[in-house]
DNA sequence: GTGAAAGCGCTAACAT
DNA sequence: ATGTTAGCGCTTTCAC
C-alpha cells in the first residue's frame, strides 16, 4: 500500500517525530535535516493517511453544507460560494441535501449524518423557533438563510423583511398598485421565520407603508421554488381573473417560471406586468427580458459563514457567544422593470488557461 | 467528549467485540444481547468515530465529485443525481471543484485532493488521450463525459459524436442548411477528445452526410460554456455578416444565452434562427422559446458512475478490465425548433411534505 | 533539535 | 455467541 511515516523515517535516517514535525510545519526543525525528510516524502511518494490523522487530531479538514438541494440556481451558487471559501483555508466540503424533508433536517442537527466533518453550515427550511433547543449540539454549526430567535447558534442571514420591502417599494416606484406575489409558504406554522414568511411580510410592509390594502387573492404559494412552480402559480394567477400589473417572486428560479407563464399567455412584461425576483443568479442576467432582482450578497453570506465555522472550530474552552450577521442587500434593476440591459460580465470570472498539455 | 465503544460495552455489560458486532449489524449475535446493547448506545448517544473506523477499515464512506463547477447547470444537475446515487449507498459526498484548471486536474487523479474519500467520479476537462498513464492511479477511479481511448479507468461516457450528429440531423430536418455552431474549444490540443471536440465532430459529420459543406465561418468558440460566453459568441456571429438559419449551441447555458442575444437583435426563434442545446437541463423547459436539446442520459450517467464505483471500492484482488458504458440519448424537441411546447412536469418530483411540526 | 513511547477508537484475527 | 488482543498511522507528551 502508500508510505508511512515510518517509511519516511527510515529512509530519511530520523525519526518519525521528525518527519511529523516536517510534515506539519513545526520551525525548530534543522534545514538539513528537513531537507532530507522532504527528499524521503518526494521519493516514497507520501501522503499523510487523513483518517490517522483525524483520529488522533480530532478534525478531518472537511465540512459539511446542508441545503435543499444543489439543483436549484441559488444553491448551486452558494455551494460554489462556500466551497471556494472553504478551500482558501484548506477544507474540503462534503455536501449534504435535504431535499426539504424535515426529517432529513433533524438528522442533520442531531449529528446523525456528515460525521467525518469538522462542522456544518446549514441552510434549513423546516427548523422553526420551536426547535431552537435542538439547535445546542456539540459540534461547529452556522446556520444560514433564517433566523432562529434566540438560538444558541451563529447565523448568517439575510434581510429578507427589508429587501422585500424594498423589491416591492421598486415595483410602486413604477406606479404599479396590483402588485402579486408567488411563493409564499403552503401553510404557515405558529414559529414560521422561513424565508417565504419574512419576504411576505415585507411584501406587506410596503404596501401598508403606501396606504394599499392587501389583497390575499394576489398571493399565490407555489411548493418548492422551482421553475415548474413559478409558472404553474402565474398560470393559476391569471386564471383566477384578478388584475395585477406587478408580480413579486421570492425567488428568481419561480420569477422565470412565471416569465414563462406570461409570455404563454401574451401578457407583456413589463408593459403589462412588470417582475422582480430574488437572488440575483446568474440566469437573471439573460432571460428575454432580463430579470430585476434583490442581491442579498450571497458571496459575503459564504465567505462569513465559513470564517465563522473555520472559528468555532479551532474554539477552544470559553465561547464566544452566538453572533448573528447580515450582508448589506441591493436591488438590481432590468428590463423585467423597465430598466435597461446591461451586458457587462456580471458572472464571476474564473481563471481559464489555454489547453497546456 | 463523545461516548466510545469501551463506555457502551462497559454500560452494557459486554465486550467492545459485541458492542461493535450490533453496530455493524453482526448476525450471530443473541437477541437479548443485541437489546442490551441498543439500550446502552442509545442512553449513551453513542455514534461511531468515522475517523477510527477509517482508520482500521481504510474506508471512510465518502466518495469525491470532481467537477469544473457546481454553478454550472449541467454539472448542478449531475451532483444532485450523484448525491443521491451515493446516498442510496449510504455513502457521502465531497464536491471538489476544477474550474477547468488543468493543473487543478492532475491534483484530482494525483490524489492531491479529496484524500479522505473511497473513491472518486471525475469529470476532466483538460485531461487527453497522452495523459493515459497517469490515470493508472492507486485508487478508485470514474471518469466522466470523456473517453481516455486505452486508459486503465472506468469510463461512463455520452454519445457525444452521435447525439450531436442527431441534433444536427434534427436542424436538417426542418430544411435548415446553414447551420451555425457555438462551443467549440479556443485550441484544440492533438489529443482532444473532450466534449467540444467530439460535438464537433458529430456537426461536421452531420453536414457531411447531408453533402453541404461546412463552413468555418459558421463555427465560433465561445471559452467556459457559461451564459455570458453563448451571448458574446452569438453577437460576434451576428456582427461577423455571416447568414446562419439554425445554430447548434454545444450545451443549454450557450443556448439560453444565444437566445438572448438573438432576442436583443429582433432575431426571430425559430422563424429566422433555430436552436437546439445540448444537457436537457431544467432551464431549457421556461425559456421564451422553450429549448429543444438533447438528453444524454443524465441520471443514468450517474447511476451508473456511482455504481462502478462502488464495485471497485469493493473490489479485492483480481481486477475487473476497465469498462465503458454510454448511456442512450435522446432528442428533444420543443419551440426553439417549431415543436410544440408542453407544460408537463418534467423537473423531477421530490418528496415535499407538509410543515409537520 | 530530535527521539521514544503512548494511545486516539475502531475492526479483524483468533480464541474460547 | 462472545471475549481478548493487536495494531491501523498519526500526533502528542515527555525525555534527552
Amino acid at each position: 500500500m502508500s508510505a508511512t511515516l515510518h517509511d519516511v523515517a527510515r529512509v530519511a535516517g530520523v525519526s518519525i517525530k521528525t518527519v511529523s514535525n516536517v510534515i506539519n510545519d513545526y520551525p525548530h526543525v534543522r534545514p538539513t535535516t528537513r531537507d532530507r525528510v522532504l527528499l524521503a516524502v518526494k521519493e516514497l511518494g507520501y501522503q499523510p493517511n487523513l483518517s490517522a490523522r483525524g483520529l488522533r487530531s480530532g478534525k478531518t479538514g472537511v465540512i459539511g453544507l446542508a441545503i435543499p438541494s444543489v439543483r436549484e440556481a441559488y444553491f448551486a451558487e452558494l455551494a460554489d460560494s462556500i466551497i471556494k471559501a472553504a478551500e482558501k483555508r484548506g477544507l474540503g466540503v462534503v455536501v449534504d441535501q435535504t431535499n426539504e424533508v424535515r426529517e432529513h433536517e433533524l438528522d442533520v442537527i442531531a449529528g446523525r449524518r456528515l460525521r467525518l466533518t469538522d462542522g456544518i453550515v446549514f441552510s434549513p427550511v423546516h427548523i422553526g423557533e420551536m426547535d431552537a433547543e435542538l439547535l445546542n449540539v456539540p459540534f461547529p454549526l452556522v446556520i444560514l438563510g433564517e433566523s432562529i430567535f434566540g438560538g444558541p447558534t451563529d447565523h448568517v442571514t439575510m434581510h429578507n423583511v427589508s429587501s422585500a420591502q424594498a423589491a416591492v417599494e421598486h415595483l410602486l416606484g413604477l406606479g404599479r398598485r396590483r402588485i402579486a406575489l408567488i411563493g409564499a409558504a403552503d401553510s404557515e406554522p405558529a414559529d414560521a421565520v422561513g424565508s417565504a414568511t419574512l419576504r411576505v411580510r415585507g411584501y406587506q410592509q410596503a404596501l401598508e407603508a403606501a396606504g394599499i390594502p392587501v389583497d390575499p387573492a394576489l398571493i399565490r404559494s407555489a411548493g418548492r421554488w422551482r421553475h415548474d412552480n413559478g409558472a404553474a402559480a402565474t398560470r393559476a394567477l391569471l386564471a383566477s381573473g384578478t388584475s395585477f400589473d406587478a408580480l413579486f417572486a421570492l425567488n428568481d428560479t419561480l420569477a422565470i417560471g412565471a416569465l414563462r407563464a406570461l409570455g404563454e399567455a401574451g401578457v407583456r412584461v413589463p408593459d403589462d406586468v412588470a417582475i422582480i425576483g430574488f437572488d440575483n443568479t446568474d440566469a437573471t442576467r439573460f432571460s428575454l427580458p432580463s430579470l430585476s432582482s434583490v442581491d442579498p450578497g450571497r458571496d459575503d453570506i459564504a465567505e462569513i459563514a465559513v470564517e465563522m465555522l473555520v472559528e468555532r472550530i479551532a474554539e477552544k474552552g470559553e465561547r464566544v457567544p452566538p453572533r448573528r450577521i447580515k450582508p448589506d442587500f441591493h436591488i438590481v434593476g432590468r428590463e423585467s422593470t423597465g430598466f435597461p440591459h446591461v451586458t457587462e460580465l456580471t458572472e464571476p470570472e474564473t481563471p481559464s488557461p489555454a489547453h497546456v498539455h
